[in-house]
DNA sequence: GGCAGATACATGGACGTCCAGGTATCTTCG
DNA sequence: CGAAGATACCTGGACGTCCATGTATCTGCC
């Protein structure tokens, strides 16, 4: 039984079918959000990390100099500020980063990975690696349709 | 600057190209939720609503008799009992749905929709549909596509 | 040089999600 | 019929997200 199915009837059912392929996108990204959400931080639990967490130590580990200003960071990984400020807050209590003074710039605060960090990161990737992103549950012809479409979508809502 | 185009160059320096895709695909996923769940959001906030309510509030306006145990609704919406119980709580507030015993079974409790709730649906639905689900950043061909695949994604996942 | 506005970050609160634990009720089986 | 297990729900807590607010610092203009 697919809900969504479901619901795309009871929206052509009431005359809302001109929209109702919309919806059923709407509804189908936030699902499949959900699925990846659990299996990824199903895989990351053992490493005491979240998807988020995970992000910014990669993040982190892939800046040149292993080090990035809060702000950089919520910028490049597209959430809100305070939302990194969470992340480091417990990334820092299990000893994967570290904040130091921005050199320069006396507001700015430096995100910096440490060598625990980059250790867990790489373990944590070999294992979503194999499980999650190595089998998405899609044939690869599938996956990368997935990724044009979305990338037309973030494109279109002004991601880049 | 796509960003998830830059991490997937990245994972293809590091050795990791045969996965580099499907790390793309989560990501996209994750950043298209995001995407539709502000725009989403920020159409609901004028009825004092959330996707997460709203969808609640859908599912018993399309049922037959208008109400529906927290646990049947946990299922179709495939999320926790305990979110729902949380969303009824703050439709409860509002006036939109109202709390019930069940009849025959003691333990269950019988979230009901209120004519306000039908009526605040209705109007939510219409704005929704306008600026959302109508216009949803993708061509019609697109949202197709977009749609299908995910369908494949769920199935696989054992949604259904 | 000094003040006004912009910028960077942290804190506290709201919301949705999940899990763990507890209570009440139902069902099944001896 | 009565006890054991299953089921439905709620409460409290953790987490990630965002917003609003406050504080410190920087920048630009007079």
């Amino acid at each position: 039984m697919d809900t969504i199915a479901l619901a795309r009837a009871k929206w052509e059912e009431h005359g809302w079918g001109d929209v109702a392929e919309g919806m059923a996108a709407v509804t189908s990204v936030m699902r499949a959000q959900q699925i990846f959400q659990a299996r990824v931080d199903d895989v990351l639990q053992p490493f005491e990390l979240t998807f988020a967490r995970y992000e910014v130590l990669m993040l982190l580990h892939f800046s040149s100099r292993g080090s990035m200003p809060v702000k950089k960071a919520s910028g490049r990984l597209q959430v809100h500020p305070t939302s990194i400020t969470n992340a480091v807050d417990r990334l820092e209590g299990a000893g994967l980063v570290r904040r130091l003074p921005h050199p320069t710039d006396g507001r700015a605060t430096l995100v910096e990975i440490t060598d625990l960090g980059r250790e867990t990161a790489l373990k944590a990737t070999e294992v979503l690696n194999r499980e999650v992103f190595g089998r998405p549950g899609l044939s690869p012809r599938r996956v990368s349709t997935l990724v044009n479409v979305l990338a037309d979508l973030r494109k279109d809502s002004g991601d880049f």
